[in-house]
DNA sequence: TGTACATCAGTGAACGCGCGTTCACTGATGTAC
DNA sequence: TGTACATCAGTGAACGCGCGTTCACTGATGTAC
C-alpha cells in the first residue's frame, strides 16, 4: 500500500488543507486528529506517517493556511494601495464573517492561540508580524514608527470586530459592528475613502 | 451530609467564582468538570445538585464574573467620565493583561464564545452591550447613534488588542500593541487626554 | 534494463486516559405534627 | 417545644465515550545490483 512520493506530499498537504479549515470553523481542541483524517479520506493511524503529533499539525496548519489573510496582504502590498485597502475592506464584511472556514486564523482561534504551546504562539506572532508590516506603508503616517502603530492598531481593531461579530446573537448588532470597523479602516488608509 | 440553605447557597457561588477564573485563565472547553469541584473543595459528584450541565455553569459563569469588567463599567457610567475613563485605560496595560483569571471574559474567551451554544452567547452579547450603553455617553460624539458607534469601536478595538498582546511571544510587541490601543482609547474620550 | 529486496504510506485494532454524567448511599438539615 | 420523618448536599465508584497515540501488518513504490 505504499504510495509514489508525490502522492505522498499530496496527501500530507491535503491533511494540512483540511485540519486548518476544521480548526478555524471548530476550534482548535474541539477538532480531533480522526476527524480530519477521515475527512481527507483517510484513517486515523496514518496521521503519525506525515506529523510527530497534533500540536505539530496546529502550527503548521496556522503557519501555511494555504490562502491566507498574510499572503493576500503581501500580494497586496506589492500591487499597491488599491489593492490593500480592498483587502483589508473585505475583511469586516458578512461575506468573510462567514466564512469561517478561510478566514483569518488570528480572529477565528483569537483566545486559542494565546494558550497554544510556544511553537504554535511564535508561528502566529509571525502572521500578525508579517501583516503588519505589509500594511503599515498605506497608513498615511509620517513616519515608520507611526505607520507600523497605525498598522497595530487598526488590525487589532478589526480582528477584535471581526470575533465580537461573529460572537453577537443579534444580527443588526454583528452589522453594526462590522460597518463601524469598515469607516475606521477606510478612515485610515490615507487616500479619499472610495464607497 | 445535608448542608444548610445558606451554606448550599455559598457552595454554588463559590462553584462559580471558581469556573469563572478557570475558564478564563484555561478556557472553557479546556476545563473540567472535576478539576472546578476540586479546586472548590468538594468532589464531582455533588457539582450536579446546583447546575443541569457544564453547558449551564458556562453561561451563568460568563454572565456572573463577579467582579468583572460590565459591572466596573456600569458603576463607573455613574460616578463620571473621570471613573469611566480610568476603567477603558486600564483595560489596556500590562497589569491588566496578566491578570487573565479576572479580566473580561469577551477577550479572554472570544474565539471559544463564537463556537458556543445559543444560551452562552446570548450572554456573552448582553454583557457587550452592557458595556457599550455605559460607555457611549462619554465618548463626545454628537448623538446617541455616532455615540454608540464609537463606543462599539473603541471596545472592539481594545478585545482585539488585549487578545493579541497576550497572543504574540515578543514582550516588545505586546507592550507596543497595549500602548497604541491606549492612545486610541484617550483620543476617544472628548475630553483632553492626560498622563 | 530486469530482478530481488528494502522501504514505508496507509490500515484498523488496541492502549491508557480524562471527559461529562449517573447513581446508590450517608447523614445532617428542614419540616410536620 | 420535642419528636419522627422526609429532604437533599455531598461522596465516590462507575457509566459510555472519544481523545491522542502506538503498533503489527499489508503491499505498492523505491533502490541496489
Amino acid at each position: 500500500m505504499r504510495k509514489s512520493r508525490a502522492e505522498t506530499a499530496e496527501t500530507r498537504k491535503r491533511i494540512l488543507e483540511v485540519a486548518s479549515k476544521a480548526f478555524r470553523k471548530q476550534g482548535i481542541e474541539a477538532t480531533g486528529v480522526q476527524q480530519i483524517m477521515a475527512t481527507a479520506g483517510l484513517t486515523h493511524g496514518g496521521f503519525y506517517r506525515h506529523f510527530d503529533s497534533k500540536e505539530q499539525l496546529v502550527a503548521e496548519a496556522i503557519a501555511c493556511s494555504p490562502k491566507n489573510f498574510v499572503t493576500d496582504s503581501e500580494a497586496a502590498a506589492e500591487k499597491g494601495e488599491e489593492a490593500m485597502r480592498k483587502v483589508f475592506m473585505d475583511y469586516v464584511t458578512p461575506a468573510y464573517r462567514d466564512d469561517v472556514e478561510v478566514s483569518c486564523p488570528l480572529a477565528a482561534n483569537g483566545s486559542e492561540l494565546v494558550r497554544a504551546n510556544e511553537n504554535v504562539r511564535h508561528v502566529a506572532t509571525d502572521a500578525f508580524q508579517r501583516i503588519i508590516n505589509a500594511a503599515a506603508p498605506f497608513m498615511g503616517s509620517r513616519n515608520e514608527d507611526e505607520s507600523i502603530n497605525a498598522s497595530i492598531s487598526v488590525l487589532t481593531n478589526m480582528i477584535g470586530a471581526l470575533t465580537i461579530a461573529r460572537m453577537v446573537d443579534d444580527p443588526a448588532l454583528s452589522e453594526r459592528i462590522l460597518s463601524v470597523t469598515k469607516k475606521r479602516v477606510a478612515e485610515t488608509f490615507k487616500a479619499k475613502i472610495p464607497q
